[in-house]
DNA sequence: CAGAAATGAATGAACGTTCATTCATATCGG
DNA sequence: CCGATATGAATGAACGTTCATTCATTTCTG
C-alpha cells in the first residue's frame, strides 16, 4: 500500500512532510511546547490535512518516534560478524551510534527528550526494551570472555547513550565539533572505562 | 524582614511549597506539560496565590532552576584543599556530585530536562556557565599536569554529566540501583576513561 | 464529472492571568 | 481591656487567548 512504486504516487508525500516538520519542532521544544497548527505551517499544509494523516497529536508524536527509534536501532543493532573480538564488536557499536547521531543530530534530541513522555504508547516503549537487551547482552558476552570488567549492563548503557547523546547536545550548542575525531577519542575514552585492564 | 525569627513567621511558607511543588510535576512532564492551576492545587493553595509570590509562570520555572542550580553548584563546586592530586580532585568532585544526585534526584532530572529551555532568562543561564567554566578548568590543569589524557574539556564534561544523569534517570525506573557503591564503580570507570596511563 | 484530497474558519475545552471580594489578624482610641 | 478600624494575604470566578480537533466547502485528479 504505502512506497509501492517511486513514481510521484503521494504527490508530495504530506505524510513524510509533516514527520519532517514535527521533527525539527519537537526536537527542541518538546511535546506539549508545540502547536498542531504550527507543525502544519512548517509542513506547508493546512491543520485539516493533518488529520488526514494522523488521528490526533498522540498519535503523530508516536508515529515520528517510532520511525526514528526504528531507523536507530536497524542501523546500530544490525548483524555484526560472528567471532569478532570484543574489542572490535565495542567499535561497530560504538562507530554505528555515533555515525547515526552525526547524521541525525535532530533525531537523537528528539528521542533523548522523549524517551519518557506519558503520551508514548505501548510499541514505541517496545522499541526501547529491543535497544536494551541487545545492550545488556553484548555486556554480557564481553563479561563471560573476561574483556569487560564487573559492571551492571544499565550503567554501560548509561555511560554510552549519556556519551554519544552529550557530544549531540554540545555539538549543537556550538562548543564542540561532533565529527570523526570527537568519535573516536570518545570511543577510546569509552572502551577504557568498560575494559579489563 | 523575612526569617528574622523562628516563630511560626510566614505561617507554613506558600512560597516553598509552590517551589516543591513546581519541581515534582516540572521534573517528568516538562515546563509546557504543566499548568498552573495544577501547581497550585498540588501545593494546596488557590490560583491567585501563584501570583502573589512570582510575577508569571516563567518566573516560577526561573526561581526553582535558580535555586536548585545554585543548591548544585555550591554543593559540587566547594573550594578544594590545595595541592591536591589530580586523581583526588576528581574524586572529590564526583562524589560530591553523586552525593547530590542521590539525595536530590528530581532536582537532577528537572535541571536535565530543562537546561536548554527558551523559557530560562539571563540570570539562570549564568549558573550553568559558572559550572562550565568550573569544569573546563579542572581538566586544564589536570592535563598540564599530566594526568588526564588530551581530552576536549568538554568532553569530558559530556561524559561526567551524562553519567550522573544517566545513573539518576535510569534508577527512578527502577533498573538499577544508584547507591554508593554504584558511585563508585562508575567513578572507577570514568578516572579509566579519562587517566594518562 | 465523480470521488478523493485539501482547506481553514469554526468550536469548545483548557490555558495563563486578573481582580473584586473575603476574612484572619494587627493596630488603635477610649 | 475591648470594640472599632485598618491591613494585606488568600481566594476562585471570570477574562481573553490559544489549544487540539472538526467539518462544510473547495480544489485537485484520473
Amino acid at each position: 500500500m504505502q512506497t509501492e512504486k517511486a513514481k510521484t504516487k503521494p504527490a508530495d508525500d504530506k505524510r513524510e512532510k509533516l514527520l519532517e516538520a514535527a521533527l525539527g519542532l519537537f526536537e527542541t521544544r518538546g511535546y506539549d511546547g508545540v502547536a498542531v497548527p504550527e507543525i502544519a505551517a512548517k509542513a506547508g499544509v493546512a491543520v485539516g490535512t493533518v488529520y488526514r494523516y494522523f488521528e490526533t497529536k498522540d498519535a503523530l508524536v508516536n508515529a515520528l518516534y517510532r520511525s526514528l527509534k526504528q531507523s536507530y536501532n536497524t542501523a546500530v543493532l544490525a548483524p555484526i560478524e560472528p567471532g569478532l573480538p570484543t574489542r572490535e564488536i565495542f567499535s561497530l557499536y560504538w562507530q554505528r551510534m555515533t555515525l547515526f547521531a552525526r547524521e541525525n543530530p535532530r533525531a537523537i534530541r528528539f528521542m533523548d527528550l522523549h524517551h519518557h513522555g506519558a503520551y508514548l504508547d505501548d510499541e514505541s516503549r517496545a522499541l526501547s526494551k529491543t535497544y536494551a537487551k541487545a545492550a545488556e547482552s553484548f555486556v554480557r558476552d564481553g563479561r563471560r570472555r573476561g574483556d569487560i570488567r564487573d559492571l551492571d549492563p544499565v550503567m554501560v548503557v548509561a555511560l554510552m547513550w549519556g556519551a554519544a547523546a552529550g557530544l549531540t547536545k554540545f555539538s549543537a550548542s556550538g562548543s564542540l565539533k561532533f565529527d570523526a575525531h570527537a568519535s573516536d577519542a570518545m570511543e577510546d575514552a569509552l572502551w577504557r572505562a568498560i575494559a579489563n585492564d
